[in-house]
DNA sequence: TAATAAACTGAATTATAATTCATTTTTTTG
DNA sequence: CAAAAAAATGAATTATAATTCAGTTTATTA
């Protein structure tokens, strides 16, 4: 289980080929309707090729995830930098996650098929998130009125997760705009709250 | 493409046996490496008796995804009942979310494999169920602040789904207390915001 | 109880697709 | 330029699993 990233340009070349290749049609169609002969087809290259580079049909899949998973987390940190605020943290690391599924479409539909390819890589993933977004909200504590600080992580990572939905929802991507101004609307509830006070509510 | 749901008393208890083999190893190993023989071994039955009542394989599929689907949506509209307040509705419908996951650990494998099984089975679910919450919180515009009701009701889903998501990342179910608890903290978020005022800081 | 119908069985068929490897093509080296 | 090495090819092999159906068992009916 494995693969070779070659040294040559012109090897190189078709290596990444058959990636974006494999992509695509893993996004399309799914990991298992997804034949190496369809890789190899739409990559242009035979398939005797492929195992050149990939040791098995599963390799290819777990270097594409593996990739996303570093590309999301180097995005999203280099944006926030070392903002000091968690408002601002929030506010940024949730515009940067919507601008990298909007530039990478496929995202959703790689990350979470390994629920259905691996559900211990789905769980990984998540469960690894969970934890340093955990403890990064620990560190701010003085910042954050709840207590509970790994439903907050997983509440915020809610929200981040589902809101990129949108895009997968609506089958287009979104404009700076809507990603500003759904981030804003978030935002506002997050820091004033969601529910109007009622002064005559006894219940809330 | 469909399934006949036997008349018989006999016949009737095959079939469910059938589906309870497929419910379990659709969520732990997968649609795909599910053969119909597993299930049929698992059921106690001949591989023809599977083609007695479903056409197929996907067909089974189909079948147990719906009714999550609609076991789900019954089982949070009996207990929101028809309680006025939209914190109360969104509180109790958190808890009723994590009861029944608590009570169907295979909900996330089921619904979410969707994705990599015939991703419009995905898309269409969380369109109907967005626009149904979207619908829904319109009503009740005169409690919340928020005022991109899509955007929000996205958000409130994802909370959901995330805070579910405990269940499989601790791989065990929760107590009542661990439920009302969380609950708790991220209502009493949304409700009352979630950062601390800081009155010399002017970012916010 | 004998005839008929309904359920059930699992070996055989069929289709699909991952992987291999002997051969060919291209590139590098001396 | 010729020999050796590296890349690339795709037909053939192999394995797996969905689906069928002729035959058997069980239940119902008259």
């Amino acid at each position: 289980m494995g693969f070779i990233v070659p040294t040559t340009e012109k090897a190189k070349e078709k290596f990444y080929k058959i990636i974006k290749a494999a992509d695509k049609l893993f996004a399309e169609n799914g990991y298992e309707k997804t034949s190496i002969n369809n890789i190899t087809s739409l990559a242009n290259v035979a398939v005797g090729t492929f195992y050149l580079y990939f040791d098995d049909k599963i390799s290819i899949y777990y270097y594409i995830l593996f990739d996303y998973q570093n590309r999301i987390k180097e995005y999203i940190r280099n944006r926030i930098g070392d903002t000091p605020s968690r408002y601002e943290k929030e506010r940024i690391g949730l515009i940067a996650w919507l601008e990298f599924v909007n530039n990478n479409p496929n995202t959703y539909d790689i990350i979470w098929q390994s629920l259905a390819i691996d559900r211990n890589l789905f769980i990984d993933y998540y469960k690894k998130f969970a934890e340093s977004y955990t403890s990064g909200l620990e560190k701010d504590a003085d910042q954050i009125t709840d207590y509970d600080f790994e439903t907050l992580s997983l509440a915020l990572m809610g929200i981040s997760s589902f809101l990129g939905l949108k895009i997968l929802l609506k089958e287009r991507s979104l404009t700076e705009d809507e990603i500003s101004s759904m981030a804003d609307s978030i935002m506002n509830s997050l820091n004033n709250g969601l529910f109007k006070k009622a002064p005559n509510d006894s219940v809330q």
